[in-house]
DNA sequence: TACAATGCTGAGTAGTTTAGTCGTGAATCG
DNA sequence: CGATTCACGACTAAACTACTCAGCATTGTA
């Protein structure tokens, strides 16, 4: 059931360049060491981003990546759908055969339950979740200066 | 992110033992033949669900499984997990570190998905499958008659 | 132009998981 | 006893995961 690391790892790696958005290009070694991401397998998950739109990169010194859209427009669901293909628990619940006849009467079960996870998914922006991370820090900082 | 094929054949099983209920044991191989399971595999799947108390069996000819308890004590949540292991989307967010710190600042999402995940199974029972079926073979004998 | 910094790509890989099969043994009924 | 049924563990092929690595392409700077 579980999901595979890619999927967090992209997700981290967006954040982090939306995080930096607006101060040009970031390199993958910085992406890596600031979210603890093995670096040659970042590497993969960025090309793939890239393939999909997500970002824009540039080579050369003073090279790295960047968002190609506001992290507003960008959902957690499309990152993640990216990354990971499909994020249908059950074969039978995958978007190609929603149309196909319920094989096993548990189907529909699943079929909400696929539902509610992508609304979920969709609802939510990498830069709600920079934003939560800028709380979080906040909330840290606000301790030890007490 | 799919699920194995364990809980979806467990599920199965026990919605044809529910259906089978009261009348004797229920062999293996009509299982099998009924939900068009590999009958050695569901083997292992009933030798678990045994260990976990969802059904009861008796050797010998005339042998067979039955549920030890009513289908409607039965969730669905319990089957899966039984079957499955943990159905936590990530490791952050399984069971055994709710406690812990948030590491990536997506988990959250996950927690939420996940607990509404476990509710939405935790609400369903092997005897509303069964009913689920028999409205669905109801429709398509009425289909034909008419 | 040389060269260093950076990204791009595909091949390879060790380990794990999945979805089973098979064989042997144990219990039970007649 | 012998047929029937479950019980259990060993084994396996194929796929997937989470990487690493080597080599090439592009770009900025001196
Ligand atoms: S076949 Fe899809 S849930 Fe059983
Ligand atoms: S570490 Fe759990 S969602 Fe990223």
């Amino acid at each position: 059931m579980l999901l595979s690391t890619k999927g967090d790892y992209g997700v981290r790696a967006l954040i982090d360049l939306a995080k930096h958005a607006g101060e040009g290009p970031v390199q993958r070694s910085d992406i890596a060491r600031r979210r603890q991401l093995p670096e040659s397998y970042l590497d993969h998950l960025l090309a793939q981003l890239r393939r999909d739109g997500f970002v824009r990169s540039t080579r050369g010194p003073g090279g790295g990546h960047e968002l190609t859209r506001p992290a507003e427009e960008i959902t957690l669901l499309s990152v993640l759908e990216c990354l990971e293909g499909s994020l249908a628990p059950m074969v039978c619940v995958a978007d190609a055969n929603r149309g196909g006849e319920s094989l096993c009467g548990q189907s529909w079960v699943w079929a909400e339950i696929y539902d509610d996870m992508r609304a979920r998914l969709a609802a939510v922006t990498i830069a709600e979740l920079v934003e939560h991370e800028r709380q979080h820090e906040r909330a840290i900082a606000a301790n030890y200066s007490i």
